[in-house]
DNA sequence: AGGATTGTAACCTCAGTAGTTACAAACAAA
DNA sequence: TTTGTTTGTAACTACTGAGGTTACAATCCT
């Protein structure tokens, strides 16, 4: 079972929110939809998980958002976390109910759960460790044109 | 979304092998499952991942499952890959068909890719260090008398 | 030959994802 | 103030994979 798809479209969108110009049309969430490529509610749908994070200011009606803070101060770590792909700390699912009678089902969730968390933990480091500046730096060398 | 649960049974079910003693009645399916607290179908399923990936022999007819390895030997990861709870490099799902005509749609997955196979990759070498000993260990620590 | 057990297919239910339609609420600009 | 656009949400659908269950042929030991 995979993580959502909704973590890779949220780095999109912020991406798009990064890099757009003053100068640009607003970028509404019919337009992101059109360069995710998908509908426009999906979009909105991502959107409000990212505005609750507090990592994004959307404009009702007249359209347009806005990143509130710098991409270099935007971690992934963050943008996994504020769409909720995982529960906290429920990377891994573990059978809830063995067998207390048994040894063994007695005492694996205990001499799992440690091993798991640390696990957890690496992967998220690695996202912590990335920003949002990182993702449009490397867009960026490989096109200038906006949508 | 998260990691299905055979992971943590196959473990369950490697630790009741591992620490079965000679003079037991035989490991069945049936045993296990109690053990586990789920269905006899579900513990021959898992088992039959296990034993594809060369990890238990299993006696058909008779019963008794066995370790083709010492515990010491057998890693976490290679429990991981058995039961293919995540296909190889697909931890992470990216929406698949963004927009070729936008650039930020052109490169975001190139842009993403690297970072998620760091992530996911930290995440596996943890699996990577711990063994079925740990794991057997740490239950043994707790309790003696098996099921 | 008989009896227990495995290996599998087939089916069910449940949960989560992603897409879609529809529409009220919010707001900007004329 | 009205008009037009856009957001925020609810509601529905289709699809997927997980885990549980029943059923039964194939296997193998005694």
């Amino acid at each position: 079972m995979q993580i959502s798809s909704r973590f890779s479209v949220a780095i999109h969108v912020l991406s798009l929110l990064a890099l757009q110009q003053e100068d640009d049309v607003l970028l509404t969430s019919e337009r992101m939809a059109g360069s995710v490529n998908t509908n426009p509610v999906v979009i909105r749908r991502i959107l409000g998980q990212l505005k609750k994070a507090g990592l994004v200011e959307v404009r009702p009606a007249s359209g347009g958002t806005f990143l509130t803070r710098t991409p270099a101060d935007i971690s992934l770590l963050e943008v996994y976390r504020a769409v909720e792909v995982v529960e906290e700390g429920q990377l891994f699912s573990v059978h809830d109910k063995p067998n207390p009678k048994c040894p063994v089902g007695r005492n694996i969730q205990s001499a799992l759960d440690d091993t798991l968390q640390q696990a957890q933990q690496a992967m998220e480091q690695v996202l912590a460790g990335v920003t949002l500046h990182h993702v449009t730096t490397d867009i960026q060398q490989k096109a200038i044109t906006m949508c």
